[in-house]
DNA sequence: CAATATACATACCGATCGGTTTGTATGTCA
DNA sequence: TGACATACAAACCGATCGGTATGTATATTG
């Protein structure tokens, strides 16, 4: 029990490490230290720093999903989804804290930092990201279905444009520093996107709360 | 002489190389192996590989403001200023080639892969990005004033959306090494974004073209 | 022509990288 | 109680990192 406990520490510290700066530049000793373990431990449990990272993000998408069902949950109206989505956006960062910075859901900006190398890892990355579009999609047809939106537009397109959009505003968000502008942008830019009825912007209060 | 063209050969491998894969994964002695120098040269011009990138930063923007004054000229219309812009981010690579890979705008890719550290660096991507979105700004204003658009949307707000798109759309195709979707996506999401009018999708042919 | 500055090349530095090896404390099971 | 496996800790490895120190060939200047 000691080990898996160790495991899902090592994971868990490695995720927040690596996309609060990224993948290159984060190294196995910083996660050790941080994690309290040495690399002896490290190496017990995982048999490179590519399938830890590899098998991290398999983890924080087992975490993640009972938030995704959650705010996609049919028993949701889809403007409610949608504004679960962007609450979700809004505040999540990992597990903890309260405040301040968004270093953003991993899926939209471990894309970006990962380099050409590391093959495993980017396939990691593109399978967590064909995953969370499954999501937009379904979202889109519900919409659609529920005559929301203002055209007819090709749903696998608007699932892309939206996790597209998505991945843009939370780099720009790391990038500056600055959480006002995402706010603001995020909602505002996906209602766009989308083709929102505008008597449905910002109709809602979300139903989802961080760890619910 | 020859000083200044080791020089500019060095920023423009070192730009090409950190904007394929990261800033963090590219090392000084590859950067001068690929331009053919030694290491005293690297250093005989730059005082740092964070220095060498910011110049490369301001460098890359000299070369690419004649494209967007291009672009963005006032001999086009409005339309015509959209269909090039689109033009341009999904031909733009660095000068050379003719074919398939996007390795993007470094303006769009570069931030998303620099960590939280190198603070000059990080300083160096937002004044770009800053001064990239004052030309989606005039853009949108000058489509504001035409009547392109169905709303009046805020335009500074309109030009961060725009901004934070093509950077997310640049990152996913690097993500996903496709670059159908982006081409596909791109002009979608940005008609969508702004608001732009049905009757002007795909309106015109660019009058830009690379390095025209 | 001597003196000096420029533009590099070569060799090297300590630090850190991902990863390995070895040792050991704590079980579990026959 | 002895045998073996698990779960680590500590020390170490070659490679590579950004950066430096030193040497030298060439151009410029007094």
């Amino acid at each position: 029990m000691a080990e898996l406990e160790t495991r899902e520490r090592i994971l868990e510290t490695a995720l927040e490490l690596i996309w609060q700066s990224n993948y290159n530049s984060v190294g196995v000793n910083e996660i050790c230290k941080q994690t309290g373990v040495s690399k002896g431990a490290f190496y017990h449990h995982f048999e490179s720093k590519a399938s830890l990272f590899c098998e991290a993000t398999r983890y924080y998408w087992t975490a993640i999903k009972h938030d995704l069902d959650a705010i996609f949950s049919p028993l949701n109206t889809p403007i409610q989804q949608l504004e679960n989505l962007i609450a979700f956006l809004l505040t999540a960062k990992l597990g903890d804290k309260d405040a301040d910075e968004i270093h953003g859901c991993p899926f939209f900006t471990a894309g970006a930092q990962i380099g050409i190398d590391e093959k495993e890892v980017q396939i990691a990355l593109r399978d967590i990201s064909e995953k969370a579009i499954q999501y937009d999609f379904a979202l889109v047809k519900a919409l659609q279905a529920g005559d929301y939106l203002v055209d007819k537009e090709d749903p696998e397109l608007l699932a892309r444009l939206i996790y597209q959009f998505i991945h843009g505003v939370m780099s720009f968000s790391q990038l500056c520093g600055d959480t006002d502008y995402s706010r603001q942008d995020m909602p505002r830019g996906l209602y766009r996107l989308i083709g929102l009825k505008r008597e449905f912007w910002f109709a809602t209060t979300p139903t989802w709360k961080i760890g619910a």
